[in-house]
DNA sequence: CATAGAAAACTAACTAGTTAGTTAACTGAA
DNA sequence: TTCAGTTAACTAACTAGTTAGTTTTCTATG
């Protein structure tokens, strides 16, 4: 308690840098803001961070970094194909649940077309698909599953989820308008949902019947 | 040909905005870049549009009440669920090849949480939900789904096109860097493959195994 | 232990450049 | 003459990054 002069620690930058960078984009952020947010002088931030886009180039490495770790621990497992696309969806929503900021600065950055970005920072993005893509491979190849194109199937598994969570503010708009009557669905529903979706699309056929 | 003096048509600054708005964002957007991309003068954009900000709102009005319009046409007419859905993916893919702008700007909108938007663009983006929503919930209705949350079905179905779409050029930057083998798969296949993995979720259940 | 001096942490105020929006004056057709 | 359409130049506010100088903490030596 009452400790004299709190140091200045970089990942408490981070953090609000997280906060701002996800509300309101890269060019929208403020350095300025940023370290109000952090409770900190701005030479400060800049003595830890030399640029804005540094400070953002660091934030999405660690970001993507943490997310592909988990992800790569599920491939790597010797569970079913199938049982290790439902611990992805369960893990892609527990990041997001623990860093709520990952899915509006995913969006962005997808917006973007990566245009922050360097080498290190793509790495590390990257790593996100091809660990999805190596347990759908793997699915495929063990006649587990049909013969979906793991890129669609990463974008088919990642995309509802981001999208669905990063909308949850501009769903509240809505709402409030009385414009659209959106029936309850909880994150954790939604996740359900995702994860029975996605065994019926990857399961081998037993006949489907084609619509007219 | 060889047109004396070219008139400023408000068109031409909407086509101008959207590209600037989809490469840049809101905030990363200037006003002095899209009336150069226009080729028109600064004070002539502002002759035609209020601001920036009222600039945006009509561009965004205008491509989202375009998107509803043609789902509201689906929606409406008497194919069977399947079919409408069939036709609802077609149709947000073609409204992209017609817009390439269209996955970009909506991406960035979401993950702003709508915070450029006024009530009359809110209600313009509502109708796109709304109207998938329709259809699944007549699907459910008729039996000829399962019992799918029509929110739910609206955000597995509309995401990963745009996702897809969208991140087209950051999946060029990653390829680029030979980081990752993503096989050629065409913005046709992807809808196809949409339209095939819509299907198998959204179909009665005829027993489906549960992953371990 | 005491303390000088160096290094690290910290700050208020500033700078150079940018940006949305304005203005005052001009042009040509009805 | 009138006035919608058009322009170059301007302005007030803002923004990333810097600087010059202060305070705190660490370290080594007598």
């Amino acid at each position: 308690m009452a400790r004299r002069r709190r140091r200045v620690s970089p990942e408490q930058i981070l953090h609000a840098a997280a906060l701002e960078f996800a509300e309101r984009g890269y060019a929208g952020a403020r350095v300025d803001r940023i370290a109000r947010r952090a409770a900190v002088n701005k030479a400060m931030l800049y003595y830890h961070f030399t640029s804005k886009q540094q400070l953002y180039r660091t934030l999405l490495r660690q970001m993507f970094s943490r997310a592909a770790e988990r992800l790569q621990a599920i491939a790597g497992s010797n569970a079913a194909p199938a049982a290790k696309v439902d611990r992805v969806i369960a893990a892609i929503a527990a990041v997001i649940q623990e860093h709520p900021v990952f899915p509006s600065i995913m969006l962005r950055e997808v917006a973007e077309g990566g245009a922050h970005l360097d080498r290190a920072t793509l790495l590390a993005l990257a790593s996100v698909p091809r660990a999805v893509a190596a347990i759908v491979e793997e699915g495929v190849a063990s006649g587990a599953f049909r013969a979906v194109h793991p890129v669609f199937a990463y974008f088919s598994v990642l995309a509802p989820i981001v999208f669905y969570l990063a909308g949850t503010p501009i769903r509240k708009e809505l709402s409030h308008l009385h414009v659209i009557d959106l029936r309850a669905l909880s994150p954790a529903e939604f996740v359900a949902a995702m994860q029975d979706a996605a065994r019926r699309s990857f399961a081998r056929d037993r006949r489907v019947r084609r619509a007219s």
